[in-house]
Parts: structure tokens; sequence; C-alpha cells
DNA sequence: CACTCAATTTGATTTAGATCAAAAAAGTGG
DNA sequence: CCACTTTTTTGATCTAAATCAAATTGAGTG
């Protein structure tokens, strides 16, 4: 194929260019290469820059793409990972859209977040080898999958991508931090209105429609991840559809007032 | 002095033991030492094992120490470092305690966590550079100083550090979704029960007592923390102890039934 | 030691959100 | 397209925890 040999060259490059330091077992770098794998998951995505591969250069996007394994389907409804499988790969998320749900002893479960394009899935599991918590895709899509330990191999090649992983660490804890805020001293339609406001946040950063909200979970999925229970996150909804903040119409949310819910959140 | 020469001699031998690849500014590494740094912060300290070091063999310790800073002495109720404040350093709690809060734009703030011995204070900065919560002393406290910057070139050189410090992150992650489980689906005196169980086992590892707890912050700070309020927290905790649950004594708390706690943390 | 201020306990009352229930709407598969 | 399940909405009622209030205890300081 025409598009692998041009690869090949560019990696022929890298090699030379990048003035890596000698793994203590380089192995891997020096065997022969399987071209097969050599689908260049990263370097063609138009989400690279909300990914893994942020800040990096081309060279070394490229050497993380060697690292990668192929893309992954993942139909609506099936779990990506389950609570207790053992830890091998961490996957971003190409496109689609996930939950992720904590189980409690006694049954009840909690969401811990919704994923979507860019973002990546099983970080808690790098503290103990083993998933936490269950992985399950909202609808039809597709994650790249990357071996850990040899991610973290590359994270001592690449100094590079060893600092931007810390700090996609060191956001996730950012990230559920505010939540706890959330969870902790917001009231219910403060949450809710965060919630919204996060997510048209996050689709309009991907280029899709910051007020037209297409919900891929059910009101039970977000209120078990705002602690409340369906039938008040129905409510409010309603009752922000009253109060002309959004147009809703079953999972297809409007956001009509933007500054209104902002208003909402940020105080009383 | 004495210390110092021995130190120095194992230092030498640190550096030709270790075969670690070459850095790209080894300066650090080959620049005349600074003898007044070489305090030894970690290898004598009696909570290595639940501390960065965790993991790493003697040699690796002794380096590792080469790059931290004194140990810094903070006084009850100053802070350590504040939101907003530029981030340079992590902080591993080497006796004491801390409390870390965020700050809400309206006032409202929330305690989102509590750390003893061997914990490190500021993960959650690396994510922007500056800090986005407050650390404050709730006893007079010591911590070592973690230059973050030389940490992860460190972290470059010895990959078991840099593995370490990956699970380390997670593991607050983790904590956090701990958090999250308990503020969103479990009722007040669940909350409390997890709270004090988990306090009861930090404590009994670091050969402190499992049973008798000494309190270092308010009823305010805890209700915080678990998303309730003062009077909440001061009720059941009355409540724990007419049931036979425990003996309190404003902060002095001694478990009586750790079962009978138990049992309320994982049922209902 | 007494004084002050902060922290804690306890009681009375209110309320936000849960629970229970039932109808309406939206998917889903044969 | 129809039967069937799941999801969503809306109403009525209940309750856990918040709020308001006041007394009590405790810690720190001149």
């Amino acid at each position: 194929m025409q598009g692998d040999t041009v690869i090949f060259k560019v990696l022929r490059g890298v090699r030379n260019a990048i003035n890596f330091p000698r793994l203590r077992n380089p192995l891997h770098l020096v065997s022969p290469m399987d071209f097969s794998e050599l689908k260049s998951v990263c370097c063609g995505c138009s989400i690279r820059e909300l990914c893994l591969p942020a800040g990096l250069t081309d060279q070394e996007v490229l050497l993380l793409d060697q690292h990668m394994s192929h893309r992954q389907p993942i139909k609506k409804g099936e779990s990506l990972y389950r609570t207790g499988d053992t830890f091998r790969s961490l996957y971003a998320v190409s496109t689609g859209f996930f939950k992720t749900s904590i189980l409690h002893e006694d049954g009840r479960s909690q969401v811990t977040g919704f994923q979507m394009a860019g973002e990546i899935l099983g970080l808690d599991a790098i503290s103990t080898d083993r998933h936490i918590c269950d992985a399950v895709a909202l609808e039809d899509s597709v994650v790249c999958e990357v071996p850990f330990e040899r991610f973290e191999e590359l994270g001592q090649l690449m100094s590079n991508l060893q600092r931007r992983f810390n700090r996609t660490l060191s956001s996730e804890i950012v990230r559920e931090q505010g939540i706890m805020l959330l969870l902790g001293s917001m009231r219910s339609e403060e949450r809710l209105a965060a919630f919204l406001v996060n997510l048209a946040k996050r689709f309009s950063i991907r280029k899709q429609s910051g007020s037209e909200l297409v919900l891929r979970m059910t009101r039970e999925d977000i209120g078990s991840y705002l602690g409340l229970k369906l039938e008040t996150v129905s409510r409010l909804l309603s009752r922000f559809h009253d109060e002309g903040l959004l147009d809703v119409h079953g999972r297809n949310i409007q956001i009509l007032d933007q500054v209104g819910l902002n208003r909402l959140v940020g105080s009383t």
C-alpha cells in the first residue's frame, strides 16, 4: 500500500530524529515492523488535539501510533470493560459516547462519568491493575486501545508524552473534585444546570453544536450521576422548559438561554 | 559532618550502580553536590513505605532524596498553599494533618480531603500549573517538598518511580470516586460511618490506634467533606454514641463496635 | 483565673427532594 | 404495523436532613 510506504519512511526519520535515551529492553523498537499494525490510528484523527497525542510533535505522534492497537468498535449497550476485569489497556474514545459506573456491594450503583470523543477510559484502573468500574457504550462507538505497559515504556522514551499524561491524570482528579463540589454543596437545579452547561461546552469544543444537545443517557443515568432521582431530573427539565431556559423533547434538548443557565450554576 | 560523608559514599555507589539512561540535560547530576541539601529526607523516614518512595530500592530512594527539598514545618492553621498559587511542588505529609478545600465562586467551599503522614498534597495542581484548592494544616505538621519539575525528570530516569507515581495519581482518582459514591448515594449515617471507618483504617496502617481516634477537624469540616451540615454530624455522633457504636468526647472518639460500624456502611 | 470567642450539642420547625403511583410517550423487535 | 418493554412525565404524599434558635462546653489569651 502506498500509504504504508510513506509512513515507513517517516518512521525511519523519527527514529533518527528523536534523540531518545536507550531503553533497558528496546526490543520492541528494533524488531521488524509489523506493517499490518501501521494503521496510523492517531495521525489522521480529527480529535488528536483533544486526546492523548495533544501537544506532541507529528513525529512523536507517529511513534505513539506505532504502539497503539487497532481501533475497536463497540456496539450500543456493550461493555468495554467491567468491574473486576484485569487492567491491560486504556481506551481513548474515538467516536461515540460512554458512561462509567461503580457498583456498591449492596447493589447500588453510581454513574461516575460520561465520556465522549478524545476522552480516556480506564485511568482509575492503573492503581490496582483491575477495573473498578463498568464502561458501557451509550451509542455505537469506536475506541482506540492503548496497551498500558507499552504506553508506560513509551512515556519513558518521550518525556513530553509522560508529562502530558501526568496532566491527563491530574485533570481527571480535578474533574472529580468538581463533581464532589456539585454533589456535596449544590442544590438539584444547580446540579442539573452545571451538568447541561458542561455537556454543551464539551460538545462545542468538538465542533458540534453547543446548544442542541442530543442526550445519549437516560434520566436515570443523569440522576445517578448527579445524586438525584430520575423523577427529580425529569421535573427539573420540565421546569427549565417552562422557564424558557430549555426546549426539551425527550432526549433532544436545546439550550435557549445560555446565560440564564450559567447564572443558575454560579449563584444562590 | 560524619553523616554526610557516609551518604556521599553511598551516593557515589548509587550513580555507578543504577544504570540509568542519559538525560538530555544531565546538569543537575554532574554538578558539584550541595552538601547542605543532603538531609536524607526519605531514607530514615518511618513512613517511607506509605509515601512516594514506596517500592523503590534503597539506592533509588537515595536518588529521590537528593532531589527533595528540606522538610518544612507548618504551624496549625497555616496554609501550605492557596487556590491560585502557581504550582511548583508536591508535598508529602511527613507528620501532622491537613485538609484541602475548594472554593466556589459564590463563597461556598467544600472540603475535598484530609491528608495524613505519607499522603501527597497538590496532585490536582499538575493539570493547570496552579493550585485549585487550599491546603491548611489542622495541627502542627511537617511536609517534604518535592519540586515537581525535578521530580518529573527523575521519573524519566527511574521507570520504577514513574510507574509508582502513575499509580499514586490513579489512586487519588479512585479515592475521589469513593467520595462521589458516598455523596451521591449514601444516607447521612452511612456517610459518617464510612468516614470513621476510613479514618480508623488509615490511622491503624500508620501504627496508631485504629479505635481511638483524635479528630483534628471540626464538625463543620466533617460535614463539608460529607455533604452534611455540622448539626447533622453532631446529631449522628450522639446517636452512634447512644447506640453503643462510639464513645464520643468532643474530638476524642473511640470506636466501640467496629463490626456494627462496618455494617452501617455496607448495608441498608 | 476569668473572659472571650469558637465549637458543639440539642430542640423545634421547615423543606427539598425522595418515594409511591399511574398515565403517557417513545423505542424495539417480530 | 402492532404488541411489548422501557423511558419519561406528572401528581400526591412522606421524610431525611436543613434551617433556625438557644444553651452548653471548650479552648485560648491577657
